[in-house]
DNA sequence: TACGGTATAATTGTATACAATTATGGAAGT
DNA sequence: ACTTCCATAATTGTATACAATTATACCGTA
């Protein structure tokens, strides 16, 4: 099973309508508890009830909104409860990812792997904050393209995705970044040279890194709720 | 966040037609690749498209169907190569919620893990296998609710869900049954005693050695698909 | 026969209509 | 003022209608 590739045909009216909510909700738009009602919705985005109905109970599966039988959708959003569970697993994850990569990267893979680092420490000298963050999704979109797996990969993408408003902002700062990318350098090297157990461990402690450094830059700013 | 709690409605019509539909493929009842008709569907099942076509948005989005654009909607199922990574991941996964569970566990869960236990020693030596089976499930649930995570919960809840077809095969196999359930009385021990360290470490092994016995007793059987 | 093309049918995408449920507000009674 | 009740409005649940896209089948032509 794949567990949804490519989420959702953006090009549909759903599709819009979903990707438009979904994002409000990462990027902390909504507030929790905030009611969501189907035809405002439908109205601000110039499409009838029945594209929202369906993009609502997407969003339901995925936990982003509760929807109470009868009475209305209600956004759930993201605690920093979740963020440090988010973390957490994703530590266990991004280790089975970095362990299963040595034997399933491909050269093309690798060879990213290594342009990605080394573009990095470019524009890490320059000051490039920027081009910075980009290259540090992509390394991790990277590492869950070559595990082999098309259902972790799908299920990383998607605590990658949640947890993406906390790490914009921390990534921004310089020393982070710096030693970021040095643990980056250290899982590609692991994978590249064949070390299955340091590809893993190295991961690992790269994601628990990621999270005691949310924690000290202040994790409750960016999730003041529950 | 939580990732829906309870999926469902089960009383709406698109309830219904959810749970249908994602029973009838996880039980195997679908060839892969099959292709689903939104007024079939809703023929059989005496509804309108609208609420099939909410429950097929579900099942998207969980995975378990492909819908492309335009065209139609086709079951993706789950392969061998799946339960393999379901498994896998499944190790790291239960032995974080072994780990949180002794921190998390309440009074009541951890008396019921120890009557679990007692209770399928019990009908172990009575031969009574449907029984164990539904005790197997339970020690499980009550892992996933003491592990204080609802996100770590939900994640566990849905891989187990998904190869519940295996599992409930292999674990009619007398041999296997017997040394779960050793597996369990130490993942219950370890959480007892408070070590985390040794509830992680047998929680790990326990699902791989589940795993290594669905291998040996034919997994490609159950899931003879790509 | 084999190949294109076009009309027709079938299917999905979206909007609207209607039904059922829940929320709201005001009048009557205390 | 406070509560209870009921009528009305608002909202969700489902069915149907219409639009757009895709599949099918039949025909003519080489």
């Amino acid at each position: 099973m794949a567990i949804k590739d490519e989420v959702t045909d953006k090009y549909s009216l759903r599709g819009r309508v979903y990707n438009k909510i979904r994002g409000d909700i990462l990027e902390g738009r909504y507030k929790n508890n905030d009611e969501l009602r189907e035809l405002t919705i439908g109205e601000e985005l110039g499409v009838s009830r029945t594209p929202v109905r369906e993009a609502f109970r997407q969003l339901e599966l995925e936990g982003l909104i509760r929807i109470v039988p009868n009475k209305g959708a209600y956004v759930t959003g993201i605690t920093a409860k979740d963020v440090k569970d988010i973390y957490m697993i994703r530590s266990k994850l991004e280790g089975l990812a970095a362990r299963w990569a040595v034997a399933h990267i491909t050269e093309e893979q690798m060879s990213e792997m290594e342009e990605n680092i080394y573009l990095t420490e470019f524009h890490a000298s320059k000051g490039h904050m920027d081009q910075i963050a980009i290259l540090d999704n992509r390394f991790h979109e990277i590492l869950y393209e070559a595990c082999g797996s098309k259902l972790l990969e799908h299920q990383l993408r998607e605590y990658h995705e949640y947890v993406q408003r906390v790490r914009s902002k921390t990534l921004s700062e310089n020393k982070r970044s710096l030693a970021s990318t040095g643990e980056h350098k250290l899982i590609m090297e692991a994978i590249k040279s064949g070390d299955e157990n340091q590809a893993e461990k190295m991961a690992n402690k790269h994601i628990e890194n990621a999270y005691k450094n949310i924690v000290k830059s202040g994790l409750e700013e960016s999730y003041p709720d529950n």
